[in-house]
DNA sequence: GAACAGGCAACTC
DNA sequence: GAGTTGCCTGTT
C-alpha cells in the first residue's frame, strides 16, 4: 500500500471536481464508489477527493503541487476571467451552471489522439475505446494496489498497423489514429510548436492531419495546446448558438476566454440547460 | 432492421 | 462554397 500525501488542491469554490471530470473535456477520469474521481495523467495515477469544502489529489507521482496546479489551471481566476463574457442572460446562466469547472491541460498527443477517437462517438464509447488502447499498448503501473495503464506514446502507435488496433473496435478511425502518431513520431508535427503559433495557425496546422476537421482541431487547440480561444462546435454547441446567440456571432466576441465560455455552454445544454 | 451518433473527406453541382 | 454521402461500430 502506498502512503502517498494528499495535496490540498483547490478550494470547492474554485475547483468543483465532478463538473471538472463530466463535462466532456476528458475520457480517463472515472468515479468511484466513494464519490471521489480516478485518472491517469503523464503516466502517473491520481485520485481526487473533495472534503469539507476543499479538493485534495493523491498520486503515484512526486508530489508536485506545481504540475497538479499548472494541470487544472488553477492559477486563472475563472470566476474573474468569466466576468468578461458579455452574453446576455443566457451566457450568465451557463456561467453560473458550470462555475467551478476547470479546464485541464491535458497532454498533446493523448488529446490529440483522444478527439480524433472522438468523432461521431459518445461519451461512455470513448472511454471505452481509449482504455483498450491504454491496456494494450501503454505501459502498466501499480497504485493502490491496483494496475494502471500510461498513455502509449506515439512513437509506440507509429509502429502498429490498423489491423492491430483492431481490438479498439473504433472503425474507420484506425488510420487517422496512426497517421497522426507517425506525423507526431516523425517531427512533421511540434507540440511545442504549435504551443508557440498564433491561434489560427496552429489550427491550419491542425488540420492537415488526416481525420481533424474543425471540432478536433478545436478540441486540441484548447484542451491539448491550452489555447483558451479554442472554440469547438459540435451538434450541440450548434444548437445552443442557434437558440441563443445571433445568427452572426463570433466567438472571438468573447474574448481571449471564448474556450471557457464556449465549456460552460456545452456543459450547460448538454445537461439539459435552456 | 433501419436510423442515428459529440465528424471528416471526397465528391457533386 | 454549399450541400450530399460513405465511413466502422454500437445503440435504440
Amino acid at each position: 500500500m502506498e502512503n502517498k500525501e494528499k495535496l490540498f488542491l483547490a478550494s470547492s469554490a474554485e475547483m468543483d471536481a465532478v463538473k471538472t471530470f463530466e463535462c466532456g473535456q476528458c475520457f480517463r477520469w472515472n468515479r468511484g464508489s466513494d464519490g471521489g474521481y480516478t485518472g491517469v495523467v503523464c503516466g502517473a495515477a491520481a485520485k481526487v477527493t473533495a472534503v469539507d469544502g476543499a479538493v485534495y489529489l493523491r498520486s503515484s507521482a512526486p508530489d508536485k503541487t506545481e504540475f497538479w496546479r499548472e494541470y487544472f489551471d488553477l492559477d486563472v481566476d475563472y470566476q474573474k476571467v468569466s466576468s468578461e463574457f458579455f452574453g446576455g442572460e443566457y451566457m450568465q446562466r451557463c456561467v453560473d451552471f458550470g462555475m467551478g469547472i476547470r479546464l485541464l491541460r491535458q497532454e498533446p498527443w493523448e488529446a490529440l489522439c483522444s478527439f480524433i477517437i472522438s468523432q461521431c462517438n459518445n461519451i461512455p464509447r470513448i472511454k471505452k475505446i481509449v482504455e483498450t488502447l491504454c491496456s494494450c499498448f501503454g505501459e502498466p503501473f501499480e497504485f493502490d494496489g491496483e494496475v494502471y495503464h500510461a498513455f502509449p506514446s506515439a512513437e509506440r502507435i507509429a509502429a502498429l498497423s490498423t489491423e492491430e488496433l483492431a481490438p479498439l473496435r473504433c472503425g474507420y478511425r484506425a488510420p487517422y489514429i496512426i497517421s497522426a502518431a507517425r506525423a507526431v513520431a516523425e517531427g512533421r508535427v511540434e507540440f511545442s510548436a504549435l504551443e508557440r503559433m498564433s491561434f489560427d495557425e496552429a489550427i491550419a496546422q491542425l488540420r492537415k492531419l488526416d481525420g481533424v476537421g474543425p471540432k478536433v482541431a478545436n478540441c486540441m487547440a484548447l484542451y491539448g495546446l491550452h489555447k483558451m480561444s479554442g472554440f469547438p462546435i459540435d451538434t450541440w454547441m450548434k444548437r445552443a448558438l442557434k437558440e441563443h446567440f445571433p445568427p452572426d456571432f463570433d466567438p472571438k466576441s468573447l474574448g481571449e476566454y471564448a474556450g471557457l465560455a464556449q465549456q460552460y455552454i456545452f456543459y450547460y445544454a448538454r445537461s439539459g440547460g435552456k
